[in-house]
RNA sequence: CGGGGCGUAGCGCAGCCUGGUAGCGCGCACGGUUCGGGACCGUGAAGUCGGAGGUUCAAAUCCUCUCGCCCCGACCA
């Protein structure tokens, strides 16, 4: 491709609207234009790297055995109603209507149509285990899109499913869709972590997902050094350090317009480790329930809802009045007449706590001793707790979630009557298995971690081009047959180098500013040195390290560059 | 859904408080001089000031409503 003809619109600015570095990169080095909040249009640029990223996911799913299909992005409301979820899901699903009113919606998954297909086409042992894939368009409405094409309400998604017998059988497609993705993010040059994950409220047999670390990112994992534990902080457990614990007695004490453990802490002179912050929430089936997590800690409400086994929500001021007889900043676990549910860091110590009496908090109080409660693990896990496992302090880190894998059991096939008859002839529910990868993300995630001050590096298995080529002089003829000899040899070459030439009449200055911004692996200049000597220069961009050849030692040179990553 | 911010030329922004003929930089077109890290000079094209309603002799500017976009939080099967 000649750069005179490509649309690679580069923008000289930052755009205003882009934050996050990829969405400013992708979009200032031409690979990606925005339509509407989270809908995004792939110029040439980032179609290549898209490609080049489903041809990667391709080959490793087709390697375990993962057969190829498309399934629609417009499905009737009959296969969502049967499993449930056209009710359990909320706004986050775009439904509508067709010209006779029947109900349909717009794909963000596919098990109800995988276990319909398998409803229909597996009946024997015989036909298992199965692995189907499509790399397909996903659509949600996301409450909140962000972060350019991390977070997108439109998306590319590679989505397989595993069909099996049995749970043993599907431990086996779960391992081998590990190992794919491990090959699949590895050749696309990506750090990440494998963690475990929240299965969820409604059960499954085990999830992990594939978290690359990134100031981007939206989640956040814990990671011991010492012996490997990683999980999504939803999850993560860590034993926090107790502080040294205080010869004070129970006693109630005036706290005069403390409101915040900050607070309460400071006009009583004590650790915040030393006191508990109390939290009403009320669960949609049990009603009010007393959390409670030490002063320094925050509450994971997804581990609430687990140890709960239900959703819940934060209860209203009036509604703490109510139960507690007290302002939210006053509550305490003393006294209460609701369920009191405790995190595992309060159940040795002694505390300060809400006295259920405005502007007045009781020290000395101990759990199980001065109020009855349930214990989970409730707090967010913070940096350099001890690892529940080894003991070694725990890391937490920002990450983009770029794949995960998911063990579904029998959620849809049952619902969906997805059976099969086993060896002795007995109809059984297949045991199903999903795992999603997002392209976008994988693109988005390089950009994170490879860019530098001048632009984007791209891992030379994603770039879209391999070589770009730099005519410094369009109007020298000798310059520009040079250039279009080398653009020749690159493509001709086996397996052939991609280059892009760029044939603009521009200042050299211009041509180098973009070649850098658009983060192609090795530029190739033809200009003075071409002119004298009749030689050309071979530049990696992220090293920067850089070579003068003969005109037909270019592609050989421009090979070693790009291998030396 | 809660909180905050922004919509003025293709892009980035000023002008708004204090109403009075819409501006700057980049980009774009043409001419000239340049030509190895986003050149310079000259000329020029280009804007329903997001939209609707209102106040006023007069609205980009003040008021009301509305649409869109961004950020923080919540949510994310």
């Amino acid at each position: 491709m000649r750069r005179s003809k490509a649309l690679v619109p580069t923008l000289r600015e930052d755009p205003a609207d882009a934050e996050a570095l990829s969405h400013r990169l992708m979009l200032r080095a031409g690979f990606v234009r925005q339509l509407a909040a989270g809908v995004y249009v792939y110029l040439p640029l980032g179609q290549r790297v898209l490609d080049k990223i489903n041809a990667i996911i391709r080959e490793e799913m087709n390697a375990i055995g993962g057969q190829e299909i498309t399934m629609p992005v417009l499905h009737p409301a009959e296969i969502w109603r049967e499993s449930g979820r056209w009710d359990a899901i909320g706004d986050e699903m775009f439904r509508l209507k067709d010209r006779y009113g029947r109900d349909m919606c717009l794909g963000m998954t596919h098990e109800e149509v995988v276990a319909w297909l398998a409803a229909r086409e597996i009946r024997s042992y015989r036909d298992l285990p199965q692995i189907w894939y499509q790399i397909q368009t996903k659509e949600r409405d996301e409450a909140r899109p962000r972060s350019g094409v991390l977070r997108t309400r439109e998306f590319l998604m590679k989505d397989s499913y595993t069909l099996d017998p049995d749970p043993e059988a599907l431990d086996r497609s779960y391992a081998a869709h590990e190992g794919a993705y491990r090959k699949i993010f590895d050749r696309c040059g990506l750090r990440y972590h494998v963690v475990q994950s929240d299965p969820g409220m409604m059960g499954g047999l085990g999830s992990h997902e594939f978290m690359a670390p990134s100031a981007a990112g939206e989640d956040e994992i814990a990671r011991c050094a010492g012996c490997g534990y990683a999980a999504n902080v939803e999850l993560a457990r860590g034993v926090p350090a107790a502080p040294a614990p205080p010869a004070w007695a129970r006693a109630e004490v005036a706290t005069p317009g403390c409101r915040t453990i900050a607070e309460v802490s400071a006009f009583l002179a004590v650790d915040p480790r030393l006191t508990v912050k109390s939290l009403l929430y009320v669960a949609e089936a049990a009603g009010p329930v007393l959390v409670l997590v030490r002063g320094d800690h925050a509450l994971h409400e997804r581990k609430l809802a687990r140890a709960l086994g239900e959703e819940v929500r934060p209860a209203h001021p009036d509604e703490v009045r109510e139960v507690l007889g007290a302002p939210v900043g006053s509550i305490g676990p003393v006294g209460a007449r609701v369920p009191v549910l405790a995190d595992e860091a309060l159940r040795t110590g002694t505390y300060v706590v809400g006295a259920n009496r405005e502007g007045h908090h009781l020290t000395g109080v101990a759990a199980g001793r001065d109020f009855e409660c349930r214990f989970a693990d409730l707090h967010t896990v913070t940096p350099g707790e001890a690892c529940a496992r080894c003991g070694q302090p725990l890391a937490v880190e920002r990450v983009i979630e770029i794949g995960n894998i998911f063990k579904l059991g029998t959620k849809y096939s049952v619902p969906l009557k997805a059976t099969y008859l086993d060896e002795a002839g007995r109809e059984r529910p297949i045991v199903m298995g999903s795992y999603g990868i997002g392209p976008a993300r994988i693109a988005a995630t390089a950009v994170e971690q490879g860019s530098d001050a001048d632009g984007i590096v791209w891992p030379s298995t994603i770039a879209p081009y391999h070589v770009y080529i730099v005519v410094v002089g369009p109007h020298h003829e000798a310059q520009v047959a040079a250039a279009e000899a080398i653009y020749a040899a690159c493509w001709s070459a086996t397996p052939p180098l991609e280059a892009l030439l760029d044939d603009r009449d521009e200042r050299p200055g211009v041509k180098f500013k973009d070649a850098d911004l658009l983060g192609i692996p090795v530029r190739v200049t033809v200009g003075n040195a071409f002119v004298k000597e009749g030689l050309v220069e071979v530049r990696a961009r992220k090293t920067r390290q850089e070579a003068r050849v003969a005109m037909d030692k270019v592609v050989e040179a421009a090979r070693v560059l790009s291998a030396l990553e």
